[in-house]
DNA sequence: ACTGGATCCTGCCTGC
DNA sequence: TGCAGGCAGGATCCAG
């Protein structure tokens, strides 16, 4: 799924697709994704103008202008597509491409705006959701309430890493898959993480703290890499892997800067290393690290 | 309190 | 060529 510089990605289309601009037609076409849809979700939602679009960790929030919000999550294959109101599947609209490859029966919400533009909800595997929720109620909702730190924001750094990790026996893949420590991180960036700062994702998470939970060279090293690489996918418009794309048809960059992700046998690109990348499964899934100079 | 496993769903790729 | 099985960017629930 979208990670955070994936979703990232996402909210700034959103953002110059849709901030400022009304709702005017809201089609929704199934009853659930992941969850139901809200009560009156279409009713609600239009004549309705969005105020911004903001994002927690892999949640995108469209605040709108009667304090209520619009709260999606994708998932594992949400995405948008932004489109000329007029554009049928496969055209090109100026800088749009609408959907050049696949046919149309996952788009499950389709936004049309008073700009004129089509903004579409696509997800086969239905993981994502969406919720509308008054904004006051925001930061005590189940889903935020206990959302590790923002990794791009300041909360991320040595000694808040070491004192959520101090004394965990969990695998530091595991412990950084857990949006409850740091929220935003996925698959993909924790392996890369892992791989800048040299450390094993079979490492135990509470060796990220010396004495008496204060940081250590471990979790300086950890800290820096997580903000590095997501600093450094975000500005590449996050990784395209299958059928992920930015709302505007184009794909993102950074795939083709993965280190360990997706690379199993092939060999370790740190400069000087001699060593292979391997494949093993933590809680499920698959990391990628290479064990001569991931330690 | 933590931890690992099963689970939701569809599409795509691999191997027989 | 066809089909079964495995696998996928997430997160929650549950048992131990």
């Amino acid at each position: 799924m979208p990670e955070l510089p994936e979703v990232e990605t996402v909210r700034r289309a959103l953002e110059r697709a849709l901030a400022g601009q009304m709702l005017t037609h809201v089609d929704v076409r199934r009853a659930d994704l992941r969850f139901p849809f809200p009560d009156k979700f279409a009713s609600r939602l239009t004549g309705r103008t969005v105020v911004s679009v903001g994002r927690r960790a892999k949640y995108l929030r469209l605040d709108l202008d009667n304090g209520e919000v619009l709260i999606v999550h994708l998932g594992m294959t949400g995405r948008f597509i932004v489109a000329n109101g007029g554009a049928e599947r496969g055209a090109v609209v100026g800088d749009y491409v609408y959907d050049t490859g696949r046919l149309p029966q996952h788009d499950h919400v389709v936004f049309e705006t008073s700009g004129g533009l089509r903004v579409t909800y696509n997800d086969p595997r239905r993981f994502g959701y969406m919720l509308l929720e008054k904004a006051a109620d925001l930061d005590a909702h189940a889903l935020f309430r206990a959302l590790g730190v923002e990794p791009l924001g300041n909360g991320l750094d040595a000694v808040t890493l070491a004192q959520r990790a101090v004394g965990r026996r969990a695998d530091l893949k595991a412990f950084l898959m857990d949006q409850r420590n740091v929220a935003g991180l996925g698959n993909i960036y924790v392996c890369e993480a892992l791989f800048r700062a040299g450390l094993s994702p079979r490492r135990r998470a509470g060796t990220l703290a010396g004495h008496a939970g204060k940081a250590n060279a471990r979790s300086e090293r950890l800290a820096r890499a997580i903000r590095e690489v997501l600093t450094e996918a975000v500005e590449a418009g996050g990784s395209t892997l299958r059928d992920y794309r930015q709302p505007d048809g184009t794909s993102g960059a950074f795939q083709d800067r993965h280190d360990v992700y997706d690379r199993a046998g092939e060999p370790c690109r740190r400069a000087a290393c001699t060593g292979t990348v391997r494949r093993v499964v933590q809680a499920g899934r698959p990391s990628f690290f290479c064990a001569v100079c991931q330690k």
